[in-house]
DNA sequence: ATTTACATGTAAGGGGTTACATGATTTG
DNA sequence: CAAATCATGTAACCCCTTACATGTAAAT
C-alpha cells in the first residue's frame, strides 16, 4: 500500500493532475517508489471515493485536468501509515535469478548484461550526483530537507554499490568466457 | 517472470517437491527472490501443464509428496530466458517512502522503525557472513562455485550498506526527535 | 485415537504491467 | 483542418499476499 501514501505525499506538497503527478514521479520520488500514469489515474479515483483527496475545480477548458489536493482525512492516513511498522522488503533481483541459473546451464551472453546493467546503475549515480551537488551543497538545520538529503544517499549509495560489484562481477567473469562448462561439480546450496 | 525460473533452477540442481523448494528457497534462492508454497505450488502446476517439468512417480504410500524434474524443453526455456536481456528493476521501498512521507508531515514514531530495520539487517549480514566463511572459506577454480559466491557478496555488500545508511539516518535524526516541526520551510523537489 | 507435523492445494484481493481508447489543446 | 501533444481513462493479464481448506504420515 506504499503508492497511496507516496502520492499523499506528493499532493500535500503540492496539489497535482494525475500527469503532474506522474512527471514528479518520475524525477523525484519515483526514485524509490516508481509508479505508471495507469496506476497513478486509478490510485487517484480510489483515493476520491474514499475522500482523501478531491479533485478541485479549474478556471474553465484548461484541456481535462483535474487537480487533487489533500483533505485532511487523507492526512490523517498518511500519518497513520507512518507510524505502521513494516519489515523490510526481501530483495528480488531478476539479474542475480540469472546467475544463479547461470551456475547450473552456464554463462551464455550474460556478461554483456552485467556490462550494460553496470552502465546503468553508473547513469543514475551520476544523476544523483549533480542533484546532491545542486540541491545539498550546504548542510541545513531543516528537518525536512536533511531528510530528504538522507533519502538521496541511500539512492545514491545503492547505485555506488552496485557499480562496484558488478565492476567485481565482470573482473571475474570476463577472464573465462571461453570455459562455458556447467556441472562440472554439482553447486551446493545449504 | 523469474519465479519460474528460479525454480527451474532449483530443480535442475535436484529434483524436488513443492515443500523441498519452500525450504530451499527459504534459505538458498530467496535470499534474492524470495518465494511463498502457494506461489511455488501454482507456478509448478502451470510448468507441468505446460511440459516444462513433470513429476516423477515415487514408492507408494510417501505422503502426498510429488517430486518433480525438469524437462529438455525446460532447460531450454531457461536457457533462453536467461539470454534475455532485461533492465534492472527500479528500488521500491516501503521505508524511503515513509521517511519521504515524514519530510511533510513530521517523524512520528520513525525513529524506531530505523532501529529495528538496522537490527533487521545487521542479523542477515551476519547470516551472510556465516555461510561465506563456511562455504566460501577457499577460492576455487569451478566457475559455478564463483558465481554463487559472487551473488553472495552482493547479498552482503547490500546488507552491509543498508546498516551503514541507517547508522548515519539514526545519528542524524537522533538528535532532534523533539522538534516535530514539519513543514516550515516548503520542501523541494525538482 | 488424538495430536502434531508434513504436504498440497483453493479462493479472494491487491498491485503492477502493457496495450489500447478517448477527448481536448496547441501548432503548422 | 490536420497532426501532434496533452491528459485521462479502460481492459486484460500476471504476480504476490493472506487466509483458509484438505488430506496423509508419524508420534504419544
Amino acid at each position: 500500500m506504499s503508492l497511496r501514501h507516496a502520492i499523499l505525499t506528493a499532493l500535500l506538497e503540492r496539489p497535482s493532475s494525475g500527469l503532474d503527478l506522474t512527471r514528479r514521479f518520475d524525477r523525484s520520488i519515483g526514485y524509490f517508489w516508481s509508479a505508471t500514469h495507469q496506476q497513478i489515474y486509478r490510485e487517484l479515483a480510489k483515493l476520491e471515493t474514499e475522500k482523501f483527496v478531491v479533485s478541485i475545480p479549474q478556471q474553465p477548458s484548461r484541456g481535462g485536468r483535474k487537480v487533487f489536493e489533500v483533505l485532511p482525512a487523507g492526512r490523517d492516513e498518511l500519518v497513520a501509515w507512518i507510524a505502521r511498522p513494516e519489515p523490510p522488503r526481501p530483495e528480488r533481483d531478476p539479474l542475480l535469478v540469472r546467475l544463479r541459473a547461470a551456475s547450473v546451464v552456464g554463462l551464455g551472453p550474460l556478461l554483456e548484461q552485467l556490462t550494460e546493467h553496470r552502465r546503468l546503475h553508473e547513469e543514475l549515480h551520476r544523476q544523483y550526483i549533480a542533484i546532491a551537488e545542486r540541491d545539498f551543497a550546504a548542510t541545513s538545520e531543516d528537518l525536512s530537507r536533511r531528510l530528504q538529503h538522507l533519502i538521496l544517499r541511500a539512492g545514491l549509495g545503492l547505485e555506488e554499490f552496485w557499480v562496484r560489484w558488478l565492476d567485481e562481477a565482470i573482473a571475474e567473469l570476463g577472464s573465462n568466457i571461453e570455459e562455458e562448462n556447467p556441472h562440472k561439480n554439482p553447486p551446493m546450496e545449504e
